[in-house]
DNA sequence: TTGTATGCGTTATCAT
DNA sequence: ATGATAACGCATACAA
């Protein structure tokens, strides 16, 4: 059977305690013992039970990588598979492991067995309400969120340049293509991503004097579905602030490109010609592709009588017939970056909170 | 700070073991006392830490999900991703974790810290020689297998069915596109999925009495890379045989369209038209793309000139121009078959072999 | 029905 | 430099 610590120390003839520290390569055991130490170890094949170290030291070396979704996709998702990736290699790097748990939004707090009391750190990948996080603060489970901050100390938050990565786009849809019409369709605004889009979105007019977007035949649906809208505070750490709704979104309850296309051609087919827009940024790629399928549909051409400019750079969004443009995000780096802040704030759980930028860049492609 | 199983029992006022069995419901403690009990601990919500349990108990609750691979995507691939996603939600429904692991191929055994002593089962997701296999089986770790068959007892294998998908495939070109010189493009045949699904292409021909698309253009590259081919005993448990290579497969290394696009381009051109196939068959549906690619460069249409089909059904494929035929894979039902099994299996260790298959589909669009 | 004592496999403290 | 022993937090066999 498995060889226990007791077993080594035996057949090494020194005692449990000698032998532990031999095979931790304590500097206090002499060459020669630890020499003897580690040789049986390695004839006896003995690897230490990990549980049983880590219930001796506090400390599991296993990261909670957490969903707060209630279904799937969690890690089929092109944006949280790549994250858990650059989470895992990072992890690897240090030798820690991750352990995946999505987490049903029905139960408000994690009553996750295994998150408890046995987990050094935890991500929080998608966003998750308050109650929970303030759940792991009470149990200095150090913590990490991801494309979210709340003003809460002793955490780290990672967030992608939504912002900037939006700017970028309506700069070239308005420098570089001309466009003065740009419409805009995304899922609720109550998620934070998005909202830091549409204020780039409507931002960009300011700059550039125009005037947003405004087309009576879109009827401003529901624009923050049963969420919260972000407030003030949150929008303040991330440089932002509260704007209220201009111009007619196009606002879709999800991010699902049939739906995209199922809204956006009855406002097509309902406008008048100079009403429409000639470009149209989507909040996603996934947004943008139905929309193009609307616009063939309409009798319509991709670019030449409407641009489409996407976010987020999906792998099949290069391989699109017209090839999209849109923001190429960064999905493995803000894993990896997750736990770089995670480790950092498990060596120092009194460290400050901070926000980790991760970078994002145009692709200009066909499809503009 | 954390209140443990001997603060409740000293203010329940009983003992660390009725405390222990009130709180696992036990049918021992009377219903009084575990009333009791039951409300001190949820007053001063506590949770029982995980890892002492383990220990004690011999049983984590965790299963490894392990990837046999030195770099990612481990996860953003578009295949293991929504593995991932299954086996999470199987696994959450038994009150079971996974931890995922990727094992990097140049250590051939697992010394990975975590996995050793401190899982009550593995899945490995991807190819893995027989050394670390049988470590598992020497630690007593219940082992299941995707996509992959080995005569070991006391395992399960979870294989979708790659032959007849291929099969599917092979019969709509001949029957119902009437196509008689079909190609086919692979990544390394000693991929088992890969190999089995070129089985399937030989005996399409042969059941319909056609002969095997041979292009003498077609240099035939190192088919099986540096892996040993699939052997005897694998594909007797698979019910298929060992067969010679026949005909002019284009041989890849590696599943990239890019790949696929450098390979095919130069052999439609040097190839005369007389001699050039009406269909290809690709292994993979990234493969597939790349080979439209080409075919578009050479200056043909798909599917008039030449007709593509493809394996997987990626996310992708369905938003293509031309759409994709292809085969639907089911990742997600793997994962879930996978963690199913492995229950199974740790339940009574002594369970025989079994294979598992899951479906698979041909669904026909636009490209044939 | 409950309590006592022991075990799980380590690490850490305190002697020697 | 090494060993005896406690501690980690819980489960459970055995006693009562």
């Amino acid at each position: 059977m498995k060889p226990r610590l007791s077993d080594i120390a035996r057949i090494a003839g020194v005692s449990k305690a000698t032998a532990s520290r031999a095979l931790a390569n304590s500097p206090l055991v002499k060459e020669e013992t630890k020499r003897r130490v580690l040789e049986v170890a390695k004839q006896y094949n003995y690897q230490p039970n990990a549980l049983a170290q880590a219930v001796a030291t506090k400390r599991s070396g296993i990261l909670g990588f957490c969903m707060h979704k209630s279904q799937h996709p969690y890690f089929g998702h092109s944006f949280f598979g790549p994250m858990l990736d650059g989470a895992i290699e990072e992890a690897r790097r240090h030798n820690y492991h991750i352990l995946v748990a999505p987490a049903d939004p029905a139960n408000t707090t994690f009553d996750e067995h295994f998150i408890q009391d046995s987990i050094d750190g935890v991500i929080l990948a998608t966003f998750t309400p308050m109650e929970p996080i303030q759940e792991f603060r009470r149990r200095n489970i150090p913590l990490v969120l991801v494309n979210d901050a709340v003003p809460t100390p002793n955490n780290a938050f990672i967030v992608q340049d939504e912002y900037g990565g939006a700017r970028a786009v309506m700069r070239h849809l308005i420098e570089e293509r001309g466009h003065r019409k740009i419409a805009f369709i995304s899922d609720r605004l109550s998620h934070l991503s998005y909202y830091l889009r549409y204020l780039a979105y409507l931002d960009a007019h300011r700059e550039y004097g125009l005037e947003i977007y405004n087309n009576p035949k879109i009827k401003l649906g529901n624009v923050w579905g049963n969420f919260p809208r972000p407030d003030r505070q949150k929008l303040e750490m991330l440089g932002q602030k509260v704007r209220e709704i201009e111009g007619t979104p196009i606002i879709i309850e999800g991010n699902d490109s049939s739906q995209a296309r199922d809204a956006v051609y009855p406002i097509l087919m309902a406008t008048d010609d100079k009403d429409l827009p000639t470009a149209i940024f989507a909040a996603t790629d996934s947004l943008a592709l139905g929309t193009i399928e609307a616009i063939w549909e309409a009798g319509l051409e991709v670019p030449q009588d409407i641009a489409v400019a996407g976010f987020d750079d999906l792998p099949m969004s290069a391989a699109f017939t017209p090839p999209l443009t849109t923001v190429h995000a960064n999905p493995f780096e803000m894993g990896q970056a997750a736990v770089q802040e995670l480790l950092k704030l498990i060596a120092n759980p009194q460290r400050e909170s901070a926000i980790r930028w991760v970078d994002t860049h145009l692709v200009v492609r066909k499809s503009t």
